[in-house]
DNA sequence: TTAATTAATTAGCATAGCTAACTATATTTT
DNA sequence: AAAATATAGTTAGCTATGCTAATTAATTAA
């Protein structure tokens, strides 16, 4: 419990950090967080999308469509099931994100560079413990 | 960097999963959030609640007054400055945090039980190590 | 070939973020 | 002491993000 609740505090405080980077794409959270998606997971369709945002579909219509007017992402016709849509992201799209990912990956990077290295392996070692943790999580 | 990234991808994820929980409150996200840091950081003005939740004034306000109407907190005149107003959580928001706080964090410690005793404590270590970290951040 | 199901959108509501403008109180300058 | 300036919070008005319920269109099942 004592380890759960500090790591929960401490995810809560480091993304609270990392996410003041974000400001300078001028680009909504939750689009950039779907935009995040759609880079590193391919084209999806938008429930999928919805799904993996953990939001339901009229939400994720809206998203997208704001992700449209900034060029960012775009509907394509599915031509298996006329149904649904898939999304992907643009070029300027996938530009934009990897910039702001390089923002926050590149500011906590500078502050784990002052750990010592014997910490820094602890801290890698524990990232693949809590990656096995979360794959079982469902 | 390779650290940096999948820290902040493992971070994202477990947020992602634990918060799935809140939705029992009742109670929007930013609420919930903001009750946190006054059921664990006393009472503060609204100005240093805006700050705490890297928000701006006006959005406290009504945040606040949201949490009023469900009687979690309430404000209460400064003796010394009478511009500013004290937030406090009532003893219901002061419960309904606790019970919040307790399924995050019961849910997460199930998941925990699953590893191992030794992955468990470089778990622990780790998040020693990341409360160092942030301790420097600001 | 209807009936039921599924995928996405639209409509309408509440919450949450912002800036700009305002009110009231404190502080500083003259 | 009066006037000017600064600070704390609110109000107004905008956009964005979350929801449920209802709608439209396409697919699958009876």
């Amino acid at each position: 419990m004592d380890v759960a609740d500090r790591l929960h505090s401490a995810a809560i405080h480091l993304l609270r950090q990392v996410r003041k980077q974000d400001v300078a794409t001028r680009e909504a959270p939750a689009r950039l967080s779907a935009l995040s998606v759609l880079v590193f997971g391919g084209p999806v369709t938008l429930g999928q999308l919805a799904a993996a945002e953990q939001v339901k579909p009229p939400t994720m219509t809206r998203i997208v469509t704001g992700l449209e007017r900034s060029r960012l992402a775009e509907r394509v016709d599915d031509a298996e099931d006329a149904r649904r849509v898939r999304i992907r992201a643009t070029p300027k799209g996938v530009r934009l994100l990897q910039k702001a990912r390089q923002r926050r990956i590149g500011n906590l990077a500078g502050h784990l560079n002052l750990l010592a290295e014997k910490e820094l392996r602890v801290l890698a070692k524990s990232v693949e413990i809590l990656d096995s943790v979360l794959r079982e999580w469902k």
